[in-house]
DNA sequence: CGGCCCGTTTATACAAACGGGCCGGTGCTGTATT
């Protein structure tokens, strides 16, 4: 052994000690889950992590552990100001911990202030900050003066679910923490196939980071799914179905009205239900989410509003009153369902035309003028920032960070959102190349919900597909389904006679002729499941790849 | 794309059927108004 491999030898085991003494002493776990401790002990090491871990796994433990032995301040990034709430109490109830602030917009400018201070004299060693504080410079130039020692992302499926349009200042988390001087990074996720992961990982800069990833089956959820013809016959099997099992159950619903007309027509029925979506203030929100908590509601009928930091341990069932928009929602909607380990069911009702939201929440034509506008306009002024452009434009900084984010991604503008720098290029060539960017985003999210239809219409072990579709092979057919039930399941097994897929394995990184590039998801005896970086998921027959040549393995694995 | 609301038509007096138009999910923030 040299010397020096002999001294990180001596670091790591330093650092596997001191994580289990301030696992044990500030937070009072006698043992750590299987790759808790390798995380940590990763970050110590200067070394960037992807953790995607169920919730209760204990993933919040990576920041907060590392966060205690590390000598500067933790960034820790999280989507919602109620979940940065919950942390910070989780953190002021742990011994010999730093001291956690938020930093958002319910806080006064006076408080603020005061938790800045605390950053900078070290009083306080958590930082919580949602994406589009992160946005303001301001707040970059009061980091940037402190020593940022970990960057935590919480719910990191966000980059990739909200960074496109909803919410674009996630996209732009890469260059911060490449501004901060690129800190170890972890990201965590309880969510999240493969072509998601892949994204996180893109999206941040990670560098080689340390892959956990703790699996996915929940073998307590009886998975179903029942296809229905008619609007009215599909609301009165939900409504049974939710009328008829005990305990705590949840509904979810595509839109705010159904919500509402779904818990009316339970209430009628004699079941205790109410209605959950983001149109409802604040207080009535949160007066529903207490109720079934405290077990005196027992149906919430909801948008996909009620999601991340809902752990009730006891919920019975999830019925789907319609497809989601991909099968990383649909998972993680239905995963809040027997958390306690005991059975629960998980029930997708749907009809065909479901589909067509879906379609429109997947975006229509992108405004090639109006891009070509903007672009015209960063051009006239290089260097300007957003919220100035907005100005100069009189548009929302909301749509222009879709269609920057857009620009971005076509690589013709640079910089961030305070200083926008365009390619050398004509404006109707940047906006014809955002076009294409958005049009291939698009093909994404319909192949994204297309691979929601064949889940709905397998005849296959449902579990088997969906820890497919999660990059996990289950080799037996999981009896605890509706096709095991049927029977269905067992002659798709016989139709599908297995037989390893040697010439495309799993991962590999293969190019189609008019795809172009792309990743093996899933390999049946017959066919496979590619995610090209252009157009999405496909299934292919195997058939016809092999009579036509369709499809080149670039190499083995990526 | 499909569902729902609303006003109009239809063919005769109450109700159904039709067509045009609009809406659909998720949360941060800073600012204006009680």
């Amino acid at each position: 052994m040299q010397p020096e491999e002999r001294n990180q030898h001596r670091d790591r085991n330093q650092h596997r000690e001191r994580i289990r003494q301030v696992a044990r002493d500030s937070f009072g776990w006698e043992e750590l889950r299987p790759g808790l401790a390798d995380g940590m002990a990763a970050l110590l090491d200067g070394r960037d992590v992807l953790a995607v871990m169920p919730t209760g796994y204990g993933k919040s433990s990576l920041y907060q552990v590392t966060g205690t032995i590390l000598d500067g301040v933790t960034v820790v990034v999280s989507p919602l100001i109620s979940l940065q709430e919950d942390q910070v109490r989780a953190l002021s109830e742990a011994h010999d911990v730093p001291r956690a602030v938020a930093i958002n917009s319910s806080a006064g400018e006076r408080e603020r202030e005061r938790d800045w201070e605390a950053l900078a004299d070290g009083s306080a060693r958590f930082a919580f900050l949602a994406p589009e504080q992160l946005a303001n410079e301001a707040v970059r130039e009061r980091l940037a003066a402190l020593t940022v020692s970990l960057f935590a992302v919480d719910e990191a499926h966000c980059v990739s679910a909200w960074g496109h349009d909803f919410r674009p200042d996630y996209l732009q988390l890469g260059d911060v923490i490449e501004a901060l001087g690129h800190p170890p990074v972890v990201a965590m996720t309880a969510t999240g196939a493969p072509p998601v992961r892949a994204e996180i990982a893109e999206r941040l800069g990670l560098r080689r980071p340390l892959r956990l990833s703790t699996g996915f089956d929940r073998p307590e959820l009886r998975l179903e799914v029942v296809r229905h013809e008619s609007d009215s016959e599909k609301r009165e099997a939900v409504l049974d179905q939710a009328a008829a099992v005990t305990g705590s159950r949840l509904i979810y619903a595509a839109t705010r009205a159904e919500t509402e007309r779904l818990a009316e027509a339970l209430e009628e029925r004699g079941v205790s239900a109410a209605a959950y979506h983001a149109g409802l203030k604040r207080a009535e929100r949160d007066d529903v989410y207490e109720r079934f908590i405290e077990d005196r509601v027992e149906v919430v009928a909801a948008t996909s509003a009620f999601g991340m930091g809902i752990d009730k341990p006891d919920v019975r069932a999830v019925v789907h009153d319609a497809v989601t928009e991909s099968l990383d929602s649909y998972y993680q909607e239905v995963g809040r369902a027997g958390r306690d380990g005991e059975p629960a069911t998980v029930t997708l009702h749907y009809r065909p035309e479901d589909f067509a939201l879906t379609r429109f929440f997947a975006g229509g034509e992108p405004d090639a003028d109006e891009l070509a506008r903007i672009f015209t306009a960063i051009r006239a002024e290089p260097g300007i920032s957003r919220t100035q452009l907005a100005e100069r434009l009189d548009v929302s900084t909301r749509s222009l960070g879709r269609q920057l984010g857009l620009l971005r991604d076509a690589r013709v503008l640079d910089g961030g959102d305070d200083a926008l720098e365009p390619a050398d290029v004509r404006p109707g060539q940047a906006a014809a190349a955002a076009v294409a960017e958005a049009e291939a985003r698009q093909r994404i999210e319909l192949s994204r919900a297309q691979m929601m239809q064949e889940y709905a219409e397998t005849g296959m072990c449902r579990r088997q597909f969906l820890l497919g579709y999660f990059g996990e092979e289950l080799a037996e057919p999981c009896r605890n389904c509706d096709t095991c039930s049927s029977g269905s399941a067992d002659r798709w097994a016989e139709e599908h006679d297995a037989g390893v897929e040697d010439a495309f394995p799993l991962a590999a990184r293969v190019r189609h002729q008019s795809w172009g590039a792309g990743v093996v998801m899933h390999t049946e005896a017959d066919r496979l499941t590619v995610f090209f970086d252009d157009a999405g998921y496909k299934v292919l027959s195997l058939t016809a790849v092999r009579e036509n040549d369709l499809l080149e393995v670039v190499s083995p694995a990526a």
